[in-house]
DNA sequence: ACCGCTGAATGGTCAGACCATCAGCATATA
DNA sequence: TATATGCTGATGGTCTGACCATTCAGCGGT
């Protein structure tokens, strides 16, 4: 037998509530960006609770990127309210194991179409910081860990430049995972010489700089392209030194 | 005065060292989906620290979906990892106009070359699976929910062909964020007539398998870019009926 | 075979305490 | 006067121990 109508009781934790209460807040801009929240003890006194639920609530606001909590200063909320997504994106990747390999693939995939769309979107500011990367890079063509810190930011600049967060975002992600790798197949590289990689690499890199300063788009994809396959068998030869083979390969 | 070689020390949390090492756990499947989680109390005592730590971390985690606690059961690892979707919308939050646009953005880049891998990649099973999810949206060209279903399936079903589990992933959870959003456009298209989408998009989705099952990459790259270019129109003019413009437009 | 009771385990909440950190201010020093 | 230095109070982070409400398994009675 079933009835119909009876709707589900409210079964909403405390700290359930107040995190719809906050957001109903920011929501109605009475909290705005950048604004400081009572403290966690009035709060307490303010919803009628104890510390524990209030926490609780901060806390879920805090990963949904909402708010961000300072010890010694208070806490507030982010300027940027549409963290959620990033933040989320973020923990998926962390979810999927860390297969250097797909982690690869997916680099490719996503920094080729990225450029091309920096290419669109840059504005002098980004052009002139990528530029600067760049002449940082020559400056450590002798220093693997200066070089490589260089090169990171040519990418992440790159990555910035299409004024999308969440690419921005993704991107700063899977290169961090990957940074370490390179870093190790920069250091001890396969092809013995290492300072030739380095310069190779750098010459790569200026063809992407024209490319994107002169808004080639296909141009600046085809260049980033070259460059991570380049860069990669370095890398994917290295792995395959380092790590066991696992099961499927293709 | 400064001195080199010193390193920024450990600044994260002690409830943010948990996450790390749960989401760990899971990653690297010593934690399964559906399982449950020793109790809070045991935790304490395995991680050596106070149950609001513990209870922090959880809380973290259940907020991003990948947790789930019952009260008198325990706290489980949630089987469905796109839990995301229900939670975001259950806070009603806060995707502005832009952030939706930059997410589309994104699939569109990451899904155009995603069918291209899938061209090369897919198997017999995943062609028949993507075939089926084919022949499931015609049979729900009238029903709105039957056909956004199928419609999911198929896509994610590509994703899946690439092999890929970082992209598959990654173009799941971004399709999360979006599926409510392509709902509404379909169901309230701004270009009056419904069923025309939906007739408009089911052959679109016949060339993409049509190039798939022919392992043509490009063609593949090409239809996937159209059908998404062409969905994404009628996304965009709902949003601008819908959502609050925010800040800077480009 | 069915029902209801009981008790243990569990997540949710509470109160009170201590710690490390930070801003702001008063004080001391050059 | 101007710049360090040191104190102090407020704040978020953590710990402890307690109680509550819910759930489930097991027991006993029908």
């Amino acid at each position: 037998m079933s009835i119909q109508g009876l709707r589900p009781v409210s079964k909403a934790s405390l700290s359930d509530k107040i995190v719809e209460q906050i957001i109903d807040l920011i929501a109605r801009d009475v909290l705005k960006p950048g604004e400081r929240l009572p403290s966690e003890r009035e709060l307490c006194t303010m919803f009628g609770v104890g510390r524990t639920s209030v926490r609780e609530a901060l806390r879920s606001l805090s990963v949904m990127g909402i708010l961000d909590g300072r010890v010694g200063e208070g806490t507030f909320v982010c300027d940027n309210n549409a963290k959620y997504l990033e933040k989320s994106l973020q923990w998926g990747l962390l979810l999927d194991s860390k297969a250097v390999q797909d982690l690869a693939e997916t680099r490719l995939m996503l920094e080729t179409e990225t450029a091309a769309l920096a290419a669109q979107r840059a504005t002098v500011a980004d052009l002139s910081g990528i530029e600067a990367a760049l002449a940082d890079m020559r400056d450590g063509l002798d220093a693997a860990d200066h070089f490589l810190e260089s090169d990171l930011q040519f990418h992440l600049l790159i990555a910035k430049a299409t004024q999308n967060p969440i690419l921005n975002n993704l991107l700063t992600m899977i290169r961090a995972y990957l940074q370490e790798w390179i870093r190790q197949s920069l250091v001890k590289p396969a092809s013995s010489d290492k300072s030739g990689r380095a310069r190779k690499s750098l010459a790569e890199h200026d063809a992407i700089f024209a490319a994107l300063r002169s808004r080639d788009e296909d141009g600046c994809r085809q260049a980033m392209k070259a460059h991570i396959i380049s860069s990669s068998l370095d890398l994917k030869s290295h792995l395959e030194k380092v790590l066991p083979r696992k099961s499927s390969d293709r």
